[in-house]
DNA sequence: GGGTATTTGTCCGTATGTATG
DNA sequence: TCATACATACGGACAAATACC
């Protein structure tokens, strides 16, 4: 019966009893081998095909093991019921896809020669010796650890470490216990609405980033939207709403660059402690201030721990590690102890490599010396576009941050602008996706970030604007 | 009137900018400065202190940026309305609770001297020197990209290495586009949660992955309990149920370490096929089976791309890392597309180290080593507790995995068993959050993941096991 | 129906060519 | 280069299940 066995066999390379096993195991998908059936046994498959016993042995356990037979000790093993299979296709799309995987970011970026990327940084400066120094290290410091999962909320270490570094330089008390660091600012929001029970509203600023209103979308928030321009931030439109949450970025608006000047914070910690709401204060680009101290955070100034702040490691150091690290008010930490299992967070080597990196002082020091570096950078960035264009755009949301917004005086539209720049090669950034309901009237707003580019491409991009968009400019 | 500010000035080392600012704003605040007063002129106030322009002009560009004073060109600054507020003061719990934290996790871990815990991995193997040099590589040669976000789904080089291991060396077929990059398992299912629409029931082992179980819970899903033992899977609980997702663990079934036999995984492809329901299939430890070649995953039988794949490196690398991956079916890419800008993947340093380590061919070789090292401690593991507890306790699920299930035979339940092991220094583990509903009835069942322990250890562990248990046992 | 011989799965020590470090 | 480890294959020992008398 079994005489099949015998056929193609011995002349291949292949291992006798991966031979066995597909033959077997073939036979029994394919009906050949009816179920319940009794396979021959070791000994006498190893007589009919004058083989050791183990070939067979191993097979037969592996048949076992994946259900395709099953053993009675002492008796025999005998295969299992699957009549109506018939596997092992192959698909077939596999192949096709795998030819015309696009390596997407690759083939976008090598279209522009000079790119005013307002989400990359300096890639010159990013410490490369200091930080596989740092990681070399831990790797040997901490290679006791290396077997284990780690705080999901962050490694202990790093959150004090982090804890230390805030509270003497940016002004913000928090214990490490409140920290929850995280890989990235989507992670933290999408975090934020498992905490935050009962909150459908999100007043969310119009303008604003965009990827966080999704991500609140995604969680099944409703937006309510807070018109935010030059001059204002519509509070009105705030306190009528339902709005027990808010989403703010008070240190440098994004993508108009406002800041949110004092009593305005006040106001907003005071609404939040009448509504019993909170703020979410993301600080992406805190650290960059071009003139004096930072702004007291809105964290630093409530006293009632309605704040949540959000701040990243992506601009001050590198958008590449995603890191990044939220401060919640005490009452979030029983509930996030009870989910702390089911949160990802990132790399505990890296977490080391950033405890270590700040504990030893190099994040002080890098974070003046990118602070000095975009000083420079932004003075230039703004002196080029006087200069180029005198008073044909308009400069504005230029007190810090990595990018600024102008204004250009012309009858087209953003979109426009960005094609007429883009035949030069140059990228700007109209950041139409910001906003919730578009609003076209008045002159059109682009984004540049200045913070990726050097300053040499800086002023060949300015230059490049110009010719790109010089002859439809009003005066 | 503004004579004050030649009080404690000049003597300080703080630069001049900001003691004029200083003084202004908290003038400004305590309400010694009434709301819309005009401030001293930049040219009164340099000759009263003797001072450049400069200094003075900077501090009131800063008290304008941060809301404290507004200019009017050509007339002068303006202090602004904020009675009421009396702000700066410090919180008072934070310093409390800094003193008070705790490092939670070496407090707990130090309580035990040997901790047969199933989620640790062995520290010993991880290649330290070779993940070194990648990083260390990849560090110098990335240097160009390190300015910028990559590919939120992953780096697109890390994904093509990956489905090309995996066409290899798994035989899971799927193009690079399908791949995402994640960090950690939670991660996936939570975007997984967010691509699939309409579907509210999961499916889910009982006993089974319990941070899963509760990711599903957060984002809103309802949970059908399928019952798995040692014989069968429940389908029929399934066949009834609203279910149009389920989630299972086919390689090595967590924590009852069941391996699905081949002619349950069709009927599950048969049943996600007919109900346009999807399969997760987590193939945690799919890397690690001790007879013969891997079982075919679920993935690569499907013909109707019904199934996402989960796969880890946190297991045969290092959970430190917090890397996974999911394969998606095509179905899904142009919504992912679309959300992208609102995903979190691990550092792209990280990937790019990955990639190297399995393009140069470390990866498939690490792979073997640690399946060897594992089979070994495995194999240690049960030949032990065989030698000490004899009959007295039962091995199931142990084809496969980083852990074993025993089930000990006394009258005592599995938390007195703990609470015996854990006074003689020794963790092992219960897993009752495993199940959704506690089954207290049978002898209870103790899980021991033997990874990150060494075999030396192992043995204690057992005998120490014994002297904790031994009068208690039935023979 | 009970004893005995045989069959059978299982476990183990060993040999050999090859790959790894 | 060489020692080692590993995959694969071999055959013996054992004890439980089965068949036979």
């Amino acid at each position: 019966m079994f005489d099949i066995l015998l056929s193609d066999f011995d002349n291949s390379e292949h291992p006798l009893y991966l031979q066995i096993y597909k033959q077997f195991r073939d036979q029994i998908l394919n009906g050949i081998i009816p179920s319940n059936t009794k396979l021959p046994s070791i000994r006498a498959l190893q007589l009919q095909l004058n083989i050791s016993k183990t070939p067979i042995e191993t097979a037969y356990q592996m048949l076992s093991a994946e259900g395709f037979a099953y053993s009675k000790p002492r008796s025999g093993y005998y295969s299992v019921n699957m009549d109506e299979f018939n596997p092992f296709k192959k698909k077939k799309e596999s192949n096709l896809l795998l030819n015309s995987f696009q390596y997407s970011d690759l083939s976008v970026e090598k279209k522009f020669s000079i790119d005013f990327n307002p989400a990359a940084v300096d890639k010159d400066m990013f410490p490369i010796r200091t930080w596989k120094r740092m990681l070399n290290n831990v790797l040997e410091d901490f290679s006791q650890s290396i077997g284990q999962y780690g705080d999901m909320l962050g490694e202990a270490s790093l959150r004090k470490a982090l804890a230390d570094y805030l509270r003497n330089s940016r002004g913000v008390l928090c214990s490490p216990k409140q920290i929850v660091i995280g890989t990235g600012i989507s992670y933290s929001i999408s975090l934020l609405t498992k905490l935050v029970e009962g909150t459908n509203y999100i007043a969310f600023e119009e303008p604003g980033f965009e990827p966080v209103r999704e991500q609140f979308l995604l969680n099944g928030y409703k937006l309510i939207p807070i018109t935010v321009n030059r001059e204002s931030f519509q509070f009105k439109l705030l306190e009528k709403s339902k709005a027990q949450m808010i989403y703010v970025t008070p240190s440098h608006q994004f993508p108009t660059g406002r800041v949110m000047p004092y009593a305005e914070r006040k106001y907003l910690l005071n609404w939040a402690d009448k509504q019993n709401a909170y703020i979410i204060e993301d600080d992406y680009d805190g650290e960059f201030r071009y003139l004096g101290q930072p702004i007291p955070s809105l964290q630093s100034i409530d006293q009632q721990g309605r704040v949540i702040y959000i701040g990243t490691f992506s601009k001050a150091f590198t958008p590449a590690l995603r890191m990044n690290y939220m401060i919640l008010p005490i009452e979030f930490m029983s509930k996030l102890q009870k989910m702390k299992h089911s949160l990802s967070c990132p790399s505990r080597i890296d977490q080391w490599a950033m405890q270590a990196f700040i504990e030893q002082g190099h994040w002080y020091r890098h974070i003046r010396r990118m602070r000095n570096k975009y000083k420079r950078k932004h003075h230039k960035l703004i002196e080029c576009i006087q200069t180029v264009f005198e008073k044909k755009v308009e400069i504005t949301g230029h007190n810090a941050g990595l990018h600024i917004q102008i204004i250009v005086k012309t009858k087209l539209n953003a979109k426009d602008l960005l094609k007429l720049a883009a035949d030069k090669g140059v990228r700007v950034y109209d950041f139409h996706q910001m906003w919730m309901k578009p609003n076209e009237s008045g002159y059109p707003q682009i984004y540049l970030g200045f913070a990726g580019i050097s300053e040499s491409e800086m002023e060949k991009g300015i230059l490049l604007l110009k010719e790109a968009w010089g002859s439809i400019l009003y005066e």
